[in-house]
DNA sequence: CGCCATACTATACAACTGTACAGACGTTGG
DNA sequence: CCAACGTCTGTACAGTTGTATAGTATGGCG
């Protein structure tokens, strides 16, 4: 095999081996979960080998990380791709929660990872969820000192409210699929039905 | 070490090994998913030995398999619990529906259990979900045989509002849950908040 | 009693896991 | 030019996995 980006990485095909691995990773974490996806399926999947992974990420737990942080990453700049003054001020919110449906819809990857890690919820500071909910909490702050939030809930029962709506829908979606997908001959051409997922405090 | 249930299975320490091995696997397979619970881990959560699950389920897919039928036949025994003639007709369908909400809060394993399945979604007939549904559309029928439940949705679509309204919010509170957490401190006295799940067609 | 079916243990094994490590290659800075 | 460095491969290893199987104990039944 000949060695692809040697020295100081280049950008030849595309991506970075690391980055590479890392969407790979990815991809495989959301398809069949962190457990059951081993460090040779995800090199097979990158086009690399095993020592190269271990290489660049050290250990699995390392990788996971990686992947957690990048996921951390997108969300935090979609948001930012809305900045506070592009918008009249009481649409900046709806405005941002529409960038980051956008995203996650074209990102299945992003939403079935997240799907696995809101389930097994290791609950640990420093987790993913945790780190989502802190984004959320900073763009209600951001909102607030903007003075555009409503200040009727506490942050807390806002974040709830965002992030839950966001992810409720996606989460449930494959629930729905599968039965109306079970029922198909059945249902008559009236359509997926609609999701509905809120939270009242 | 003495065997516990020489010759036919006696009921000495409450159950059966086979079903302790039952239990002890969708404990195990609830909280940390099928693939990261080893054979091992269950024997010894059911105090046996692996050669004994072996010995009674031949193989770990034919135990997930056991663990899945148990599953439905809670639900059906659930269900057959509430009987068309128990209650008035117009009663019926929400007396089963609170029938199965109590047997599910009972069972968190269970509820969890269901959780990771539905989002595995192996997606194949003979499923989990599918084999759940169809009890739905069983049920559902006999409600229209007895002139009771409406028509004037279809079938599969009241099967998806039935399943999504009592699986829903069960899968969705563990991120509530875990968010109301992160804020708990914030959120003052003002209680967990109220999760909303429905369907519209 | 003798015999067999069953419940159960113990050990063994091949496959696969994450991780470690030695080295090959090409680039870059001095 | 050459030493140092980062990228990358290949192999090796100890631990764990699911499964197979040989063997032991025990109760029921002729």
């Amino acid at each position: 095999m000949a060695q692809r980006q040697p020295g100081v990485p280049t950008r030849a095909d595309d991506l970075t081996a690391k980055a590479r691995i890392r969407n790979a990773a990815l991809d495989l974490f959301a398809a069949h979960g962190v457990d059951a996806t081993s460090l040779r399926a995800v090199a097979a999947a990158a086009g690399v080998t095993v020592g190269l992974i271990v290489h660049h990420y050290g250990t699995k737990e390392a990788l996971r990380e990686a992947v957690e942080f990048a996921i951390v990453e997108q969300f935090a700049e979609t948001i930012a791709s809305v900045p506070l003054g592009s918008y009249p001020p009481d649409q900046i919110a709806a405005e941002r929660d529409r960038a980051v449906a956008a995203m996650l819809s074209a990102n299945q990857a992003t939403v079935d990872y997240l799907r696995r890690a809101i389930l097994d919820g290791s609950a640990q500071r420093g987790d993913l969820v945790s780190r989502l909910s802190r984004l959320s909490a900073q763009q209600v702050h951001d909102l607030r000192e903007a003075g555009v939030a409503s200040t009727k809930h506490t942050v807390g029962e806002q974040v709830v409210t965002i992030m839950v709506r966001q992810l409720g829908r996606l989460f449930l979606q494959p629930l729905v699929d599968r039965i109306a997908d079970e029922f198909a001959d059945d249902t008559g051409a009236s359509g997926r039905p609609h999701l509905v997922v809120d939270v009242s405090h």
